[in-house]
DNA sequence: TAAACATTTTTGGGCAACCTAACCAAGGTG
DNA sequence: CACCTTGGTTAGGTTGCCCAAAAATGTTTA
């Protein structure tokens, strides 16, 4: 069973709705990720069609294991992703998070698996050098 | 003007097509994308309507200057993305080459920067460790 | 040059995602 | 209890992006 990018985004936001609130409701799934209700409803009634979510109408909304095992698997990735940015390359930490919103949805395991050996490799190898990169270019930068 | 994921993908491959064979044709275009010929067309009106490629039908192709800035800056976003999970993260090249591929599209500039320089800056400052790390993972690996 | 072949275009249709407007359900409150 | 508010749902419509089939145009070659 196939998942787009963007019905990944709504289980990754359900996800983190639940283990924030406990509840998952459609209002905040909607504000969180900026569309109306009645999209969510479309997407609500795709993915449990998929089995990714269980979701009766009027009736309380979950994640099936399945679809639990998948947004948590985005999920790390992403945060994989954002400290990469931060803590090696010095992104600012809401850029980091954008890039890392987008790429969690494309990249490779192996690349996100390089990810993290190269930031624990480089820290332990050469922190000082590191340290140096990020103290440079501390402060600097434009836009885009 | 606003460009989709999509048109920038079209416009890459007009432009990477331009570049290689000089003449851009709507049957290379489908090919290079695995999509069909009509598809093509709906994306070239599109395009031609928010001004960055000039079409007139059965007639030659081309980019308009702004199309082709568009284009030329995506693909060096491409290159370097490409360039760093290659060189620094010793990713196999098909691996990288997918993941740039769709990160291009919405990686920010700083990002970009930030990759190249620091790529620079290890290979100048630590290149044994850099050798160290590739050398260590060299031809391990799974899927994913 | 006319037929055969290749390429492009149109037509008509499908699906994912989104929206607005209007309608329904559930839970308090006067 | 009837009303009102809040949140959820349905209906109906738009846009992007894709396709198959058929029509149109361009090109080559017998």
């Amino acid at each position: 069973m196939t998942v787009s990018k963007r019905e990944e985004e709504y289980l990754e936001t359900m996800y983190i709705l639940h283990k924030n609130k406990g509840v998952i409701r459609i209002k905040d799934i909607a504000r969180t990720m900026r569309v109306k209700p009645p999209s969510v409803v479309d997407a609500l009634r795709r993915l449990a069609e998929k089995g990714f979510v269980e979701y009766e109408k009027y009736d309380r909304i979950l994640l099936t294991e399945e679809g639990k095992g998948l947004a948590e698997r985005i999920y790390s990735k992403h945060l994989l992703l954002t400290q990469f940015f931060i803590d090696i390359l010095g992104i600012p930490p809401e850029v980091a998070e954008q890039d890392a919103c987008q790429f969690e949805h494309y990249v490779h395991g192996i690349t996100v698996r390089r990810m993290r050996e190269f930031a624990s490799f480089i820290q332990e190898q050469c922190p000082y050098v590191l340290k140096q990169f990020l103290k440079e270019r501390y402060g600097d930068e434009g836009s885009d």
